[in-house]
DNA sequence: GAAATATTCAAGTATTCTATTGAATATCAG
DNA sequence: CTGATATTCAATAGAATACTTGAATATTTC
């Protein structure tokens, strides 16, 4: 191969993986995906789940799709598009962990919005299982139910923070509770967390929303559960 | 937290992702990242290596820089740039396997420039750590020497590709060879493989290349090496 | 201090990307 | 087949990006 054809191969190469890149360099195109690792939804759920107009939505998801990043179904009248695989939340996870530790300003915007949250006591996965096993602690997955009938850890049980006040009676006061949601940029397990301390529970919030504890090679369970 | 407030730590968060998705979105600077995986380098060098010009090199650095995902250091006249961070290099490595996982495109354009690569019978780690520690095979580092110098399998000895042909004498002929060079898309190893089976030597390509080498946190040793 | 070198900056043009709007398409229910 | 609904397409205007050229800056060497 000689040096022309070389600079060729590198040229078609690396504009190939630049697709991936332009797919990842708007701000709703990653709230696309992020929301996306959770289950697969319309285009209208997902055009109002990140308030962007469904025309709008409708265009960046097709973006997605052209750099492969999603996939699609129809179901009757809706077109249902999710992560085309795992390794596409892999690398928004690679992402994520670029940003927390090079981009002071994402420091700063998560203080600014979500103020101190040492204070939430976050568990990790290796604590939460002990604990789990042990049968100390009551988990809770407090996202959208469609969320956890896709997928949600096996020893969770549902309960929507937006329901979370109206079910406390379902909640025994002397045991601890966790409480997990999307992940670490989600704000429904802090919400919860505050809730519950609020009204006397023990609660903590776990460090893994469920596509991070999916990836690490921990056990998931779909459908309605037992609990 | 209510939901304007929501709605404004979401636009800013994924605000501050979508920067190294900007970063990430020209084949240039993914390029350049590639090349800096390996070891720091002058605006002039990177310049050279990617056939870009002087100034086009230097606005792509600083885009990478303003997203962090570069660092510069002076010395004397020159500026020599480096990755951030060794996270910077598993998203490089994230994008790519989401890339060969997804997109069609990149197998095509490897295939049609590298022919078929399962005839260099590529060795993993594994399988050289354990033939290292029997010593049976030769380790041969093909990139260029500071590159070698910068980091290197501590086996290996250092001899570029370029001068492959005329140091034959210092290899024996009846062990085998692996040669590694930068990673899986170059063509240094590819080519150091069919040059020394050409000469009567039994080689094979290792499937990592340094960077990836390193990140599964396997031992890199720096300097001249005692070969 | 002056010349030489490496890098960055600034300006200009061509290109690409974004969000909005309204129309077009595809499926389902009746 | 018709009307209703979900999604995509097309056209637009405005914003951002890329590459080139030539000038400006910073450091070293003499």
């Amino acid at each position: 191969m000689n040096k022309q054809d070389k600079r060729t191969f590198k040229n078609q190469l690396y504009e190939q993986f630049a697709r991936i890149g332009k797919a990842l360099s708007s701000p709703h195109r990653l709230e696309l995906l992020e929301v996306l690792a959770q289950c697969e939804r319309t285009v209208e759920a997902l055009a109002q789940e990140t308030g962007m107009s469904v025309a709008n939505a409708s265009q960046h998801l097709q973006v997605l799709r052209a750099a492969r990043l999603v996939e699609v179904r129809r179901e009757g009248v809706s077109m249902y598009y999710r992560l085309a695989d795992e390794s596409v939340f892999s690398m928004w996870q690679a992402m994520r962990t670029v940003g927390e530790a090079q981009l002071a300003e994402i420091d700063r915007v998560v203080q600014t919005f979500l103020q101190d949250r040492t204070r939430l006591q976050p568990m990790g996965a290796q604590e939460l299982l002990h604990r789990l096993s042990d049968d100390q602690v009551i988990l809770l997955d407090v996202r959208p139910t469609e969320e956890y009938v896709a997928g949600h850890l096996s020893q969770a049980r549902s309960i929507p923070v937006t329901e979370l006040e109206a079910r406390f009676a379902e909640l025994p006061v002397d045991k601890e509770i966790v409480a997990y949601c999307r992940g670490p940029y989600c704000v429904f397990a802090d919400e919860a967390v505050a809730l519950l301390r609020n009204n006397g529970y023990n609660a903590r919030r776990l460090e893994q929303g469920l596509p991070d504890w999916r990836a690490l090679g921990l056990p998931v369970a779909s459908g309605k559960g037992e609990h």
